[in-house]
DNA sequence: CTACGCTCGGAAAGCGCTTACCCTTATTCT
DNA sequence: AGAATAAGGGTAAGCGCTTTCCGAGCGTAG
């Protein structure tokens, strides 16, 4: 832009060398003969704001304006300096620095408790997807399950002084005891005290008082296995197992739950339920014991989440049983692997994509409330029915 | 400080007002209650430094001495006073300004396709658990395939500082062109001069030169597919159907090479190759593709990635056919879901946890050298072999 | 023509930490 | 005993940004 041409602005720099010098893009590293850069050592440190706003000849006030959204206002021809010189440089705000100028950070935390199971890799993109729509960065943390490595984690995290926690299987979940959440209420306190939310996946009803924070994305999942419940026992069905996590774990509970009171209304009976955990090889080991106390042909199995499902699916496989026709099977969640099995898995869709999203809006939005999450049946292969 | 009382012990604050006068924890804002109660206003604010050596009556410079590693040695007096100053305070420390002040953030960005598939769930998981074990933080962005938005994540990711930027199936991966890894050579090297370190699954050969950089984190597919070709050749298939993504995607060039390779040795041909992406619905739709051209029973389809290959199975099942016995299947990766199909899928077994883990130590670890990943050929029911 | 009221740069005070330096004591050496 | 040397606490100068003020320049109303 000629120099000539800025009137209202035409800026100092354009004039001379005064706080400008020679010092245009090049700069930082290299020759030592400029005063005003940086060192140029072991690592040249990416352009600064600082870097800009002295080739741009111009304040770093008015070169934070242009740069990162600020309510005043900016010349014309101030700006265009300032963009061109970011340019130039190649400039990325520091978001560290932004953090901490600004007191408030760009990070939503994302705790799960197993990024490699579906369940949650779905859930994770959700949150990612969010976060993307508005430049946020998530952070991941992995609790293995290990209610102590949660709140270790839970802890360090607090250093991020992140947004918003989303906390995904914790054992948030958990409806026993305390009433409260598992985690450590007290952290989940301080993220809330301090400003943060947290957003948990299931019911987290006490947190944080009638607050701000205590938000949480249910999923209707008593609802979901009622009605699959009703559906398995209108195929016929007369006879279930259901395979589930420990006693006092809300989503099992719930789905169990659900799925005997619908089962039943339909005029089934729950015969018993084998206790595991969320993966896989539990609802094998599961369905083995199970089978060993002996299985009726005819018989529904119910995995508290297609996972175990599966599992059960490969135990009843490696009995020498059939899956359909002789044992039959349903799950919950409908995992992309649901519907490759053979014969291909019964279960209840429940849009984890769109829980992730939502828990991210949970976060990020000051007045929000839950879409409705619908849960939908959608029954396959492996539950032929009965005659 | 206060001169007289400081034996080595005994520091000051303890003698009275002088430097530390009344405001004990209660300070910052409201409640003039407790006093090891943290403040209460439009947000009170988590616990400073300040805070903590204000309340241990320490200076600053001591306080982060003892609370965040440093060579120098504190006395012990001073030292528990500063914890448990921080301890009553729940203080923690802000990762943004440690990482402002340090001048280096403790962040790991891992860029992915999708987070949701299995394949990059596994990698995820690796990757977070070294994080884990070193304390540093780790943020995921998702780039859907998509070039543009790869770049645009890759800019706004170097706004995070990261010590490293871990990239998984980008078009890094990519060989056609530039023969350079695809994801704009400029970004990563951009990361690279600053000093972050930037690690890729695949070869990336040149960018960053001869320099510290460079790293790649490489899996045998050529050699692994390679063995499966031999493999189910001398399982007697002498017809191979391949589905692969576009030429030119490195891994699925190698894995369609290594396989014909080896299934040509073994006395088989590979009858043609259908193209698509990485996607279940390509598989399928390829597979659809296939059948539509004819396909004689006894024909194997070898799938360039696990996921794919259900694809593949499923449009197989649709279409009416028999896999296994009539139309065989093979894939790559043994993702868990492979396991649970019926008839099971043959593939290739890929340690992708171990990936992760690896590729979060070639960031990290100055001095390291790729351990090879162990590939091995898995038969299972989807190629029950001919006759 | 003065009095206001705006608009919009710039100076500078932080944000929460780290760290190079300075300096007081305590120790050790000659 | 006096000097040299550790030890270890405190001071303060940053890190890279944001944001509050301040004030100069300009337009309009009285």
């Amino acid at each position: 832009m000629n120099p000539e041409s800025l009137s209202p602005a035409e800026p100092a720099a354009a004039t001379g060398a005064s706080s400008r010098a020679e010092p245009t893009a090049a700069t930082r590293d290299a020759a030592p003969t400029d005063p005003t850069t940086p060192p140029a050592s072991p690592f040249p440190h990416a352009a600064t704001l600082h870097d800009v706003a002295r080739d741009a000849g111009v304040s770093l006030a008015t070169a934070s304006r242009v740069l990162n959204g600020s309510e005043r206002k900016v010349a014309e021809a101030f700006r265009e300096r300032v963009e061109r010189a970011a340019e130039a440089l190649g400039y990325t705000p520091n978001m560290s620095a932004q953090a901490t100028a600004r007191g408030r950070s760009p990070i939503i935390a994302l705790l799960v408790a197993d990024i490699a199971d579906p369940y949650f890799g779905q859930i994770a993109a959700g949150v990612a997807r969010g976060a993307d729509e508005r430049g946020l960065v998530v952070t991941i943390s992995i609790t293995e399950r290990d209610q102590d490595r949660e709140n270790r984690i839970l802890r360090a995290l607090r250093g991020q002084r992140p947004q918003g926690l989303i906390l995904a299987a914790s054992r948030a979940d958990r409806s026993d005891d305390t009433g409260v959440a598992g985690s450590a209420p007290s952290e989940l306190e301080a993220f809330e005290r301090y400003g943060g939310r947290v957003v948990a996946f299931g019911d987290r009803p006490d947190v944080g008082g009638e607050g701000r924070g205590a938000r949480s994305i249910v999923i209707d999942n008593a609802g979901g296995a009622e009605a699959l419940g009703r559906r398995m026992a209108a195929l016929g069905y007369r006879t279930a197992i259901g395979i589930g996590a420990a006693e006092g774990v809300r989503t099992s509970d719930d789905r169990l739950g659900g799925f005997a009171r619908g089962f039943v209304a339909g005029g089934g009976t729950v015969a018993r339920i084998h206790r595991g955990d969320f993966r896989r090889e539990s609802g094998a080991s599961a369905m083995t014991e199970a089978l060993a106390e002996g299985v009726e042909p005819g018989t529904l199995v119910f995995g508290m989440s297609d996972v175990v499902a599966l599992g059960a699916i490969s135990a009843i496989r490696a009995a020498g049983r059939q899956v359909g026709t002789d044992i039959a099977v349903c799950g919950f969640d409908d995992v992309s692997a649901s519907s490759d099995v053979s014969p291909s898995l019964t279960t209840v869709r429940v849009p984890l994509n769109e829980a992730g999203y939502q828990a991210f809006r949970a976060v990020v939005d000051e007045d929000w409330t839950q879409d409705p999450l619908p849960v939908e049946v959608i029954v396959r292969d492996s539950t032929p029915g009965v005659a």
